[in-house]
DNA sequence: ATGATACTTGACTATTTTAGTCGGGTTTAT
DNA sequence: ATAAACCCGACTAAAATAGTCAAGTATCAT
């Protein structure tokens, strides 16, 4: 299983933006330079955050983009929901009558695989924004 | 993140062996049936299975696979690392000597995804092949 | 012996997903 | 006016995934 770079560049851009929140936008190309992100990708992902209303946008010169919420409010799982990182431990759709792999009932590892995802996104519910520019900060003292 | 098929399989086929196992050889033929998987990407599987001393292989007529090893100490990361199934939280390489995105720090977030791969791979860690028979029984009485 | 069953191996391929790129906008401060 | 920035949709190359296929070899039952 991998982290795809849409949920990483989220989460990094995120967080490079929550470090100057409060003063003024941040711009993507400044985040695209400090942080090495595509100019172009970043703006596909801002697009979804600002529709998530987990950024504003501000246009024009000296525009960019600031939080729309609290950093401790925003968790990893909004961001994550937001650009579509989904965990995905099963194929079967959950709505499906059916069971998994075509078969009438649920696969022997169904149990399983449903804990692995609750237990990967309670990891995703515990973290804010927030926590994450502390960490950083902590570090660099 | 998703979980693939291969890793997915893996498991499902390892629990299917291990409720007959000890009695007689399981062939692939039966868990294909059983458990909806192409026969052809089951022996891959198995290949890569042998390889890691997880099961032994019987060969000719009324052959098929048994367990290696007691299947309580045969954990999931055990499975998920035979058959390449890896926990992939970032791009960059640990050795490298550089950091992130071929910046020269570590990215800001990296001590995150370092926490997220611990965290599932300790799940990993703490199920074993045993535990998910016995699951699996419990649930059908 | 011989046929059937089942493992063994390696190469090949179609599909899907990912990770972008590209080309055109529109808005707004200066 | 013009440059800096956001906005939007379509397109594409590369990688990963999920298999398929072909040609074996070993062993058992008869």
């Amino acid at each position: 299983m991998r982290l795809t770079s849409k949920g990483r560049y989220a989460v990094m851009a995120l967080v490079d933006l929550a470090r100057f929140d409060g003063i003024n936008p941040v711009s993507l190309r400044d985040i695209s330079l400090r942080q090495g992100i595509s100019l172009d990708y970043l703006e596909q992902i801002f697009s979804k955050l600002r529709k998530k209303e987990i950024v504003q946008s501000v246009r024009g010169t000296q525009g960019g983009y600031i939080l729309n919420k609290k950093a401790k409010e925003i968790r990893l799982t909004n961001i994550f929901d937001a650009v579509d990182e989904k965990v995905k431990t099963v194929q079967c759709k959950k709505e499906s009558k059916k069971g998994c792999n075509g078969k009438s009932t649920k696969c022997l590892t169904h149990n399983l695989w449903d804990e692995l995802e609750t237990h990967i996104n309670n990891f995703f519910d515990k973290k804010s924004l927030d926590d994450l520019v502390k960490e950083n900060f902590e570090r660099r003292l």
